[in-house]
DNA sequence: CTAGGGTTAG
C-alpha cells in the first residue's frame, strides 16, 4: 500500500507527492486476504516494498485524486475553516458509517464533512483506536494527511501501528514506522513497546531483538511497561533466567515497582523455572506491596501446578482462591476440569463441565476439547463420542485440536479404522490436519499392526513438504523399533542428519536424544556455526546428554557458545555445568559463574546452592563453606534443615566431625527455638 | 491517548 512506503523506494510511482497515496479498494481486497500467509514466513526487510504497492494499489485511484483534489479546491474557496466540531460529533456513529463503507470513495466520502481540520488531533487518535480494521485505520490516517492537511501525531501513528501489527502486516508496520520518521515523528516508547511486543507475540524473536535495539540506539528509557515486555520476551524464549535477573535487577535498582501484570508474568516466569515456592510467595509479596492477586495471578499459578503434576497445591490453591473470594472465569474452570480429570476425579471434572453454564460461564472449544481428554482417559468412550456429535449437531466449533483428541480416543478404544475416518472428515471440513495428528494416528496404525500404512503416510509427509518435527520424527523411529525394523529405525536416523526438512535444531534433539552424542554434536557444531542455534532448550539438551555421558569439557564449550549468544543458564544447565567444572577440577570458573549468576539477580533452587557448597568442600576450601553457609542461612526461601544437613556432610566427608557436629547442634537449636516461638 | 499477563491435542 502506497501510503506506507517512500517515493524513494517507490520510484514507479512517482508523480506528485500526494499521488503515492491511495486506499486498497474493495476490489482488490481478495488480493489483500491472501497475503499474510505469503509475508509471515518472510523476514521483514527482505522483500522490496514497491510489490506490496503495485499488488494493494487501486487501479482507479488517480481519478479519485483528481476528483479529491476538486473537492478541496472547491471548499478552500467557499467555505472558512471552521472552528474544531468534536463535540457536536457522535464517535459512534463516524465509526458505524466508516465501517459499512467498503472503498476509499465511500471512506472519504463519509469524512468529507469534516475535511479542513475540522476534528482535533485527539479526537481523531481517539477513533482512530477504536477501528479495528487496520485498513480503515491506515485509510484515515491518509485522510488526515490529505484532507484534513494536518499531519497526524505520533500517537495517531502509533495506534494505527498496533492495528497493522495485530493484522499481523509486517511489511506494512515497516512502512508505517518509515513514514514516521519521514514526517519528522520520533517514535517513543509506547511505538518500539508495540514493535517489540508483536513481533515477539508472533515467535519473531530476532525483529524483535532488531526493534529492541533500534529503541537503545535512540536513547529511549524504559518504562515499567517496556522491562514488562523484556521480561515477557524472554520468557517466551524460555530464558527464565534472565527474565528473573531483569526483574530482580529492576526492583532492586528501583527502576520500577512491579503491578499486577509484571507480578503475574514473574509467577509465570518463577513456575516455569521450576521455582514453585518463589511463585507462591510472590502473591503474598504482591499483597504485602498492595498489588491485589486477581484470577490471572490464581489462574497462570494453576495452570503450572498442573503441568508439573502437583495437583494437591493445585486443589488447594483452587481453594484458597475461593476463601479469597476470586472471581472464576472460563479459562479457570478450564484449568480445573483438566485437574479433577488429572486426579481422576471424573464426577467434579463432569459436574463442573455441566454446572459453568448455571455459573454464567459459557463453555468454549478448549472446554470441550479439556472435557473430551478427561473422558478418554477414564475410558469413558461412549461419552466421549456422545459429546462429540452433541458439539457437532448444536454447531460448537471444532478445531484441530478436537480432532487430535477424538483420533486419540477411537485409537485407545482400539478402532483405528474410525480414527483415520476422522482425518478425512476434518480435512473435508477444512480442519487441516497437523504434526500432532499425524504421529497421532503412526501411533495407531503402528498398534494395529499396520505398519506399512505408517510408513507410507511418513514418506509422503517428507515428500510433499509437510514440517515435520521432532517427535513426529520419532514417532516413526519408534514405531520400526517396535515392529522390530531396527535397520529402518537406524537408517531414518541416520538419515536426520542430511534431512531438509527437518530444522537442524530439530534434528540435534532427536539425535542427542536417541543416544547419537556423535551425530548430535557434529550437526550442533555446524549447525551453531552457521548461526542457527537460537533455541535455548538445544544447548539445554545437549548439556544435559553430554554430562549424562561424563564428557564435561562438551559441555563447558556448549554452555561457553550458549553464553555466546546472551542465553542466561536455567537452574538444570546452571546444576550440570557447575558439576563439569568441578569434575575438570576448574573451581574457580564455578565460582565465577556461581556469582555472576548471582549477581545478575538470578534466584536458583536449593540443590544449585548445595552444588556449590558441595564444591567448596571437595577443594577443602572451608571458609568459603561457612561463609556461603551463613549467608544462605539468613536467605529466606531456602530450606534450612537440608542445607544444614548439606554442611554438616561436607565436613564429615573432610573427616572435620567438630565441624559438623556444630553445624548439626546449631540446627537442633534452632529447630527447638521455632518449637518454642511457636 | 496509544503498550504488557493465564487454559486444550502426540
Amino acid at each position: 500500500m502506497c501510503s506506507v512506503s517512500s517515493n524513494a523506494t517507490c520510484p514507479t510511482l512517482v508523480t506528485s507527492p500526494s499521488s503515492s497515496r491511495s486506499f486498497p479498494c474493495s476490489s482488490v481486497k481478495t488480493t489483500i486476504v491472501t497475503l499474510p500467509t505469503t509475508i509471515s514466513n518472510i523476514s521483514v526487510s527482505a522483500t522490496p516494498k514497491h510489490v506490496w504497492t503495485r499488488t494493494l494499489r487501486s487501479p482507479n485511484s488517480n481519478t479519485n485524486k483528481q476528483q479529491r483534489q476538486q473537492r478541496r479546491t472547491r471548499t478552500r474557496q467557499h467555505h472558512h475553516k471552521p472552528p474544531y466540531l468534536d463535540r457536536n460529533i457522535n464517535m459512534n456513529e463516524v465509526l458505524t458509517s466508516i465501517a459499512q463503507t467498503n472503498n476509499i470513495e465511500q471512506l472519504y466520502a463519509v469524512m468529507s464533512p469534516y475535511n479542513e481540520r475540522q476534528l482535533s488531533i485527539r479526537f481523531m487518535v481517539s477513533l482512530l483506536s477504536r477501528e479495528p480494521d487496520w485498513q480503515r485505520s491506515i485509510a484515515l490516517l491518509d485522510w488526515m494527511n490529505e484532507e484534513a492537511q494536518y499531519s497526524p501525531s505520533l500517537s495517531a501513528y502509533n495506534v494505527v501501528l498496533r492495528n497493522v501489527l495485530r493484522a499481523k502486516q509486517w511489511q506494512f508496520a515497516h512502512g508505517l514506522f518509515d513514514e514516521m520518521r519521514q514526517k519528522g515523528l520520533s517514535p517513543d516508547k509506547y511505538t518500539y513497546s508495540t514493535l517489540i511486543t508483536y513481533f515477539s507475540k508472533q515467535g519473531l524473536f530476532d525483529s524483535s531483538f532488531f526493534w529492541l535495539q533500534q529503541m537503545e540506539r535512540d536513547r529511549i528509557s524504559g518504562d515499567l511497561v517496556l522491562y514488562s515486555n523484556l521480561i515477557e520476551l524472554s520468557r517466551k524464549m524460555c530464558d527464565y533466567s534472565k527474565a528473573i535477573s531483569i526483574f530482580n535487577t529492576c526492583k532492586a535498582s528501583a527502576k520500577f515497582v512491579p503491578d499486577l501484570i509484571v507480578y503475574n508474568t514473574m509467577i509465570s516466569v518463577f513456575g516455569k523455572a521450576k521455582l514453585f515456592q518463589e511463585a507462591r510467595l510472590l502473591i503474598q509479596e504482591m499483597r504485602d506491596n498492595g498489588v491485589s492477586p486477581n484470577t490471572f495471578s490464581y489462574s497462570t499459578l494453576l495452570a503450572l501446578y498442573v503441568d508439573n503434576q502437583k495437583f494437591v497445591e493445585a486443589l488447594s490453591l483452587f481453594a484458597e482462591m475461593n476463601e479469597v473470594k476470586c472471581p472464576i472465569d472460563l479459562t479457570t474452570c478450564n484449568i480445573m476440569i483438566d485437574v479433577y480429570g488429572q486426579v481422576q476425579m471424573i464426577k467434579e471434572a463432569d459436574g463442573f463441565f455441566w454446572g459453568m453454564t448455571k455459573m454464567g460461564i459459557e463453555p468454549n472449544v478448549v472446554t470441550y476439547n479439556t472435557i473430551l481428554r478427561v473422558y478418554g482417559e477414564a475410558e469413558l468412550f461412549g461419552e466421549a463420542v456422545h459429546l462429540f456429535s452433541l458439539m457437532q449437531r448444536k454447531g460448537i466449533p471444532q478445531n484441530v485440536v478436537t480432532y487430535n483428541t477424538m483420533i486419540s480416543i477411537y485409537g485407545k478404544s482400539l478402532e483405528d479404522e474410525k480414527a483415520t475416518n476422522l482425518i478425512q472428515e476434518m480435512q473435508s471440513r477444512g480442519i487441516q490436519p497437523n504434526a500432532i495428528t499425524y504421529s497421532t494416528i503412526i501411533s495407531i496404525w503402528e498398534k494395529a499392526g499396520k505398519l506399512d500404512r505408517a510408513a507410507m503416510l511418513f514418506h509422503k509427509l517428507r515428500t510433499s513438504g509437510v514440517k515435520i518435527d521432532e517427535v513426529l520424527y520419532q514417532t516413526m523411529i519408534v514405531a520400526y523399533q517396535k515392529a522390530g525394523l531396527v535397520a529402518h529405525a537406524k537408517r531414518l536416523l541416520h538419515e536426520l542428519k542430511q534431512e531438509d526438512n527437518v530444522s537442524r535444531e530439530t534434528a540435534i534433539t532427536i539425535l542427542a536424544k536417541a543416544g547419537k552424542i556423535d551425530e548430535a554434536m557434529w550437526v550442533f557444531r555446524q549447525a551453531f556455526d552457521a548461526g542457527e542455534v537460537k533455541d535455548i532448550s538445544v544447548f539445554g539438551c545437549i548439556i544435559d546428554i553430554f554430562s549424562r555421558d561424563r564428557e564435561y569439557a562438551h559441555v563447558v564449550e556448549v554452555f561457553e557458545k550458549m553464553r555466546e549468544v546472551g542465553h542466561f543458564p536455567d537452574s538444570n544447565v546452571i546444576a550440570l555445568v557447575l558439576n563439569a567444572f568441578g569434575k575438570l577440577r576448574k573451581f574457580e570458573r564455578a565460582e565465577a559463574l556461581y556469582k555472576q549468576m548471582y549477581e545478575e539477580g538470578c534466584v536458583f533452587p536449593d540443590e544449585v546452592h548445595f552444588q556449590m557448597l558441595g564444591l567448596y568442600g571437595v577443594r577443602m576450601d572451608f571458609k568459603m563453606v561457612e561463609s556461603l553457609f551463613e549467608k544462605l542461612d539468613s536467605h529466606l526461601n531456602i530450606n534450612k534443615k537440608e542445607l544444614h544437613f548439606v554442611v554438616a556432610n561436607i565436613y564429615e566427608k573432610a573427616g572435620r566431625f567438630n565441624d559438623a557436629s556444630r553445624i548439626w547442634s546449631r540446627m537442633n537449636h534452632k529447630t527447638i527455638k521455632s518449637y518454642g516461638n511457636a
